[in-house]
DNA sequence: ATGAGTGCAAAGGCTTTGCATTAGG
DNA sequence: CCTAATGCAAAGCCTTTGCACTCAT
């Protein structure tokens, strides 16, 4: 199901990336050609104020507008992971499927891939459970919520301060 | 890790929103208990809008200053579904553990449930591949991606009028 | 009476849109 | 040349906040 689209070289990614915005009669503009480069060599989905940082001889309404343009191509998603700001990164088939580990305290975010027997529970597995409600299954999304070390790290030390106010 | 608490009476919600409001030095005001009463009986995630218009005594600055407290309290969630305006639904332990199945078209959310098998392959099945990130597993997040029966439908109707243009 | 909760309205912040300018085909 | 893309600024929309009023303790 992912398999070799997994490994996309960097060279690819913009020829999909040009070739879908084609396929809706949009151009593959150096601004936008700067976006996908941006969300290709994140780790993590960015929120708009990363993205307007790293790409700061854009102004956000190029940003907005142009990342609204790619996400209409297919070029790149909308994730929303803690709670807060929309975050983007590139589509999975241009990305590769993976999933994200989210710490609850901090909303960090990082990448991680699954075993295959999990995926393959989530894909194949449940799509008899989703014909049930009348879906036809198209994918998952699965975010692992937990705690990260440093977050853990000032947890401990609140608790030795405070002894249980707050 | 779920099990009895699962099955919550309508009224032991409302007495577990009434411990926690107390808690954090919080009265279960009416207006508290009516967001509660509105999102106990809702079948998935409601966004504010939803929630104002279900409510519409309560203005929405009343509702939202509510939510938040609620949320702090640890009675309700903000959850993201499809990317756009937040929603809250009772927190996991009032509502039982539940996941999501999302229409990519319309956004509709509809709450599932999983098989056993599925929950402790992602709860305890996952620590350890969480843990090599420096994480420590406290939950998860599962999102079944996928198009309803209606937007199904018409999408055919889309591909019979025209033949494959825009 | 005293402080929490409420309601209205205004402010705030992220996102979108209008319009004139620039650039690519 | 003509249309798409850009940049700036203004407008919009969801959400938060200030402040006076009401209600419960």
């Amino acid at each position: 199901m992912s398999g070799d689209l997994d490994r996309r070289n960097a060279s690819s990614v913009h020829d999909i990336a040009s070739e879908r915005l084609e396929a809706i009669d949009q151009r593959y503009s150096p601004g936008r050609r700067r976006l996908v480069d941006v969300l290709a060599n994140a780790s993590h989905p960015l929120v708009t104020t990363e993205i307007t940082s790293a790409t700061d001889e854009l102004p956000q309404s190029s940003v907005y507008r142009n990342l609204s343009i790619l996400e209409e191509a297919g070029v790149v998603v909308k994730v929303l992971t803690t709670g807060e700001r929309a975050a983007f990164e590139l589509a999975e088939d241009l990305k590769g499927h993976h999933h994200h580990l989210v710490c609850v305290d901090c909303g960090r975010v990082i990448d991680v891939d699954l075993p295959d027997q999990v995926e393959n529970l989530l894909s194949d597995g449940m799509s008899s459970l989703v014909a049930a409600r009348g879906f036809t299954l198209i994918g998952h999304r699965l975010d692992l919520m937990g705690r990260c070390d440093q977050c853990s790290r000032s947890r401990r030390e609140e608790s030795f301060s405070t002894s249980s106010v707050k």
